[in-house]
DNA sequence: GCTCCATTTATGTATATACATTATTGAGTC
DNA sequence: GACTCAATAATGTATATACATAAATGGAGC
């Protein structure tokens, strides 16, 4: 028996669905909604607060609540674990750690993971699926917010897998940009030079403190990034 | 004077990001909430229910409620109304339509529209800021589900800012890659033959309806795709 | 040690009620 | 007609209470 509250939610939800109520439309009063169910206002409200937390619904006291406009095309993109994601569809899944440095954070460093100073983990490595290469990984891990990162054996593990383990955030910034090869990256990547990969860098953080910085090379003509959005 | 319930959340929320209480960790029970704050359960209750919606905490009966575990780096993207953005920053914006043709899907439409049968409007524009070619698009409306799009002026409004106004969506998927010019598409964007572009796709759809498919192509050093992510 | 089962404990749902808050409405006044 | 202000109608918050549900726990029996 599916909760009541979770039944009338759905269906508001299939008449914004169906195009019967557009954006701006006013939907019933709670008291109307009551009437309707033979309920609570109580349970009436949980559901109408779902839909407005979600973004569906808007409410305004003294006016009613109204179906909200999509403002944008807002995708959650959801960037993945690459080992557990590739793993997860029983392809084989190969690390290769290139370099691994520690050392105290050079002018680009302070640039790239915004941090005003302090020790670092470098790290460049690529990850490979079924013996193919799949993506380049150029990461800057702070020392300071994360100083058991220092101790962790990056050839087994990817660094990304082992921070979203060990080490929650709370923000996070993506860039995407579409950049030609270079050299180096065209011989790691085992692309033509000039070919068009897709580059996402990410930078995350915990509070106020930086965590780190990465940025993965893919490329163009192998990978995508697909985003699915249910309103 | 901010809520109660919306103070019980910041208190939890804060706790997690300052990385007191790590995923896994199990909170406090909603009987312990209730005493540290002097009020009632549904109070707690509400509070926690907006944080397990939110993602933030999972919760078990009889086990207790949970720190929930990052499982993704989920960003939400928002890929906004390419005209109102740049007019918003008080730059110029200039549309210019190159194709617009009415007519019966051929199977390369139905593939990329993913639609049966019918008829659709297919256009072609590029999109000038500050009179330097921003992006071309490629366009097909599904005239079945929006046949008033048959009678709009694409030159003056673009088909995605007109359609983000008048057509609901409820689903919409993305797709990212990136991919070398070609002779046309360099000709287009005034970039050299073979530069990265950035290739935005979308599908949008209302209830089980195709709206309508968009390919933008972005010249890759000159666009990037930020997305921003508050847990 | 193991299995089964009743108990316990935590969350999940729902009601009835009360008062707070706030934008709209509309009546009264100038 | 335009302004003022109080009444009103909607959502927002909170309490106290009750029973449902599910899973961890612990004890009885083997």
């Amino acid at each position: 028996m599916t909760p009541l509250h979770r039944r009338i939610r759905r269906d508001i939800e299939s008449r914004i669905m169906s195009g019967e109520w557009r954006p701006g439309h006013r939907i019933p009063t709670e008291a109307e909604w009551m009437d309707a169910y033979g309920c609570s206002r109580m349970t009436v409200n949980k559901a109408l607060r779902a839909l407005v937390q979600s973004g569906l619904l808007e409410s305004r006291k003294r006016a009613g609540t109204f179906v909200a406009a999509p403002r944008f095309h807002r995708a959650a993109l959801e960037i993945p674990d690459i080992r557990a994601e590739v793993e997860g569809q029983g392809l084989s899944y190969r690390l290769d750690l290139i370099r691994r440095e520690r050392r105290r954070a050079s002018a680009e460093d302070k640039a790239l993971l915004r941090v005003p100073d302090g020790d670092l983990l470098a790290l460049e490595c690529r990850h490979f699926v079924q013996d193919l290469p799949y993506a380049t990984e150029t990461r800057l891990i702070n020392l300071r917010a994360v100083p058991e990162a220092a101790e962790v054996d990056f050839s087994a593990e990817p660094p990304g897998s082992w921070l979203l383990a060990h080490v929650p955030w709370t923000e996070a910034e993506h860039r995407i940009t579409a950049l030609n090869a270079g050299p180096e990256t065209a011989d790691a990547l085992d692309v033509p030079q000039n070919a068009a990969c897709l580059a996402l860098e990410r930078w995350t953080w915990r509070g106020g403190e930086r965590i780190t910085y990465a940025r993965l090379l893919y490329p163009g003509e192998r990978y995508a990034l697909v985003a699915h959005f249910n309103a």
